[in-house]
DNA sequence: GACATTCTGTAACGATCGTTAGATACTTTG
DNA sequence: CAAAGTATCTAACGATCGTTACAGAATGTC
């Protein structure tokens, strides 16, 4: 019924979400964009309306295709307290790796654009209570099949891995060394060792 | 010798900090700051240099003015386990009573120009390092004075409170709830919490 | 093949960006 | 007072910003 696209939607996007990750909101223009994205400015416009527009479509499909992905593929295929060690595994691996810096485009966002711009500020809220949501889960799961203490009040120590996470991501965009980001996550895990029997110290 | 300089340096780099904290590096414009310093643009360059000299200075200001300056606050005023939790506390107020939500201007920092600009960059990663140093002191003098168990391991334990630090500032740009902050923080710093006696279960 | 509809390309809009000439005002030194 | 030196002002530089007219190209229906 009318001239086709000659653009793919889904690579579309892929491309914005690397320029916005990579370059930030502000610092990315419409004209990287479109080279990026391999089309002219007006067929952007039309396809996808302004920036700020192209930029939520870039946000959901990073949670989609990074964020939610990870935790399902996790919480699918591991135990749940091993889900939570893998979890911080890759993290600090991707940190390490990450040569460009770009670190967690959802921390990156929550920084730039969630006080400025309150749907996508909702938006940023809403997936960090879903990593929150994964922990608890994970906690409880672990609890139940005893290789973690009940002591553990389960809320808390999900919000306690949340901070841990969001604190990794931010040091590892300044200073990304394995041994820091280790030492940030040792201790957070150490609560999920279960407590030695017959000794009175483990020292 | 030569026609004196009609602002106040100090209070002039003090408005430029806020401009910047409050929008950002590159959401901030010339105009805006030589506004808000009350000087014109020409001024503004013959004294401070380009944008981003005054954003060093700017950073480095808000670095004494508001990091260092809290560290050696809690430190010469309150025993060391005093002084972490009070330095807790005092974070989580500011961020619930930070109604423009500019956050903490060394980690808007860390995020937004540390990957760009790798000179502020090693700035911003040696002020973390500061913190983590001011933490493990706190814990050290803690387990020395008998106020917080002496199995923990006081370097990594300082990492953990450094992210949790940086966890909790990610977390207030976008989802300011104290119930959420406290949760987050609460599990550190019960980790000081001395292990009761002659009782088998705590619960 | 005519029409309606959508996409694409060139080119440009006004606004704002960081930055700077160049003239003028002020102060100290001689 | 003259000279030297710095600060300040108006005004503007070229570049780039987000965004859009407008004309042409490609598809569907009739």
């Amino acid at each position: 019924m009318a001239r086709p696209r000659e653009f793919n939607e889904t690579d579309a996007v892929q491309s914005a979400m690397n320029c916005f990750w990579q370059r930030g909101y502000e610092a990315t223009s419409m004209r990287d964009l479109a080279a990026s994205m391999g089309m002219s400015a007006p067929s952007l416009y039309n396809a996808f309306g302004d920036k700020q527009r192209l930029f939520a479509r870039a946000l959901e499909r990073y949670l989609d295709c990074n964020a939610r992905d990870l935790v399902h593929r996790l919480e699918s295929s591991l135990p749940p307290k091993g889900a939570i060690q893998q979890f911080f595994a890759e993290i600090i691996d991707h940190s390490i790796n990450d040569r460009e810096r770009k670190g967690c485009f959802l921390v990156n966002s929550a920084l730039e654009v969630a006080p400025h711009q309150r749907e996508l500020g909702a938006v940023i809220a809403k997936q960090f209570g879903e990593i929150e949501a994964f922990f608890k889960r994970c906690i409880l799961a672990a609890q139940a099949d005893g290789t973690t203490p009940r002591g553990l009040d389960a809320s808390d120590t999900a919000r306690l891995l949340l901070g841990v996470l969001l604190g990794v991501r931010v040091l590892a965009r300044s200073a990304p060394s394995r041994s820091l980001l280790e030492g940030v996550v040792r201790p957070a895990l150490a609560l999920f060792d279960l407590p030695r029997r017959k000794r009175k110290k483990t020292r």
